[in-house]
DNA sequence: ATTAGATTGTCAAATTATTCACAAGCATAC
DNA sequence: GTATGCTTGTGAATAATTTGACAATCTAAT
């Protein structure tokens, strides 16, 4: 299989976004320059694009709305349904474990794991929170692929490093930290405060407009 | 000034996070060498990307950590204070407003607010959680410069546009939509399920190695 | 003071990503 | 059934980004 570039990984989940959006709207068909229009993209990079996956238009019509949703889902395999666990029950891992649209995309969160005592036991949309002790034998036995780390760095890296050997496949990393793990375990870093510097970087370099 | 391109931008933070590990660990000169090999990238980008900025290091001799990292903070606009609140105060919203590191940079979260009234009035460590009406005169009389959304995507959108009108410069976009803003308004976008998909896309591609 | 070694800043080359442009071919109206 | 108009897929051109290479010059050892 060819190699596709990271950009347009980043862009397929967009794409997917909106094609989701035309299809609750009824919309049967549309073509690049339209999907263009709307997104604020060129319709040549939309097609480039989606050529690395095959030809899902054609000439004169355009794309299906609803075969393509389809076809980007499963490309992003969300035709297949993922088993996750949430590390660290704080705000931040309950906000992902009560986001109701994952259910929708086929992720299935299954435990949340905390260490703090005042945490264990409390009720949730996914069970009951679990002590962190019991985290390395659930993932052997509930066969599961993603572990999303919500938790400060020191106990992300601790807790990552013993997970591998349980055979976790991927982290959704939230801690402010790279994770160090071997080449065939994928780790996707949700690091907030980059984000949010690069937001002030933009404000500082907007308030000098002109200078 | 010059225009500096997004992708020097995004990689400033991460340098920005390894000089301060630097720094908290004692090391006073770094060459870009050993910080290449530390946050394994190429040592020709380190430079090249620091040098969008002006001449930090010294032939003979590296960057001086402590000097460094205070220039990329400054660059970031992170020696300035900025004046946040938090719209939507609920597990994404409270996450956001209880992370300390946020305060040690500058960001200063002033207030959250929800509309449901079973939130609202709930102490948090950055006072009671208001009512979400209250909100277009607290931002015109309290000078705030950031607004994080976490909020569903249809009051995010609606409060958004009102919000434009206060005078707000920023957003700090978590919900699953692309605002429309003038061109002087900054959008810095969270999109927490598309970063969960290119985890998913990854673990696909993962799996197919070889085939 | 001199010298050997290290390391930057920067120019040029190589690579990657995006946009342009158009032939091929389908849809639709008549 | 034919003609017109639309829209894709794709090869080529352009633009952006990353990497390589090295002269200039600083540090540090003797």
């Amino acid at each position: 299989m060819k190699n596709i570039s990271n950009a347009v990984i980043k862009r397929l989940p967009r794409y997917y976004r909106y094609l989701d959006e035309l299809r609750a709207n009824g919309v049967e068909r549309i073509s690049s320059g339209d999907l263009s229009r709307m997104m604020n993209v060129t319709a040549s990079q939309i097609r480039q694009d989606l050529n690395n996956f095959g030809g899902f238009g054609q000439q004169g019509y355009g794309y299906n709305v609803n075969y393509l949703f389809e076809e980007i889902g499963s490309i992003l395999g969300l035709d297949k349904e993922h088993r996750m666990i949430v590390v660290g029950a704080g705000n931040l891992g309950q906000a992902i474990a009560n986001y109701a649209n994952f259910d929708k995309r086929g992720f299935k969160i299954v435990a949340l794991f905390d260490s703090n005592h005042e945490l264990i036991g409390k009720k949730t949309r996914n069970g009951e929170i679990k002590d962190i002790e019991e985290v390395y034998d659930f993932v052997k036995t509930e066969n599961i692929e993603i572990v999303a780390l919500t938790l400060p760095k020191e106990p992300a890296t601790e807790i990552a490093m013993k997970l591998l050997d349980c055979g976790v496949k991927a982290f959704w990393n939230f801690a402010h930290t790279d994770l160090e793990v071997p080449d065939n375990v994928i780790v996707e870093n949700v690091h907030l405060s980059e984000s949010l510097m690069e937001l002030t970087y933009k404000l500082s370099e907007q308030s000098q407009v002109g200078k």
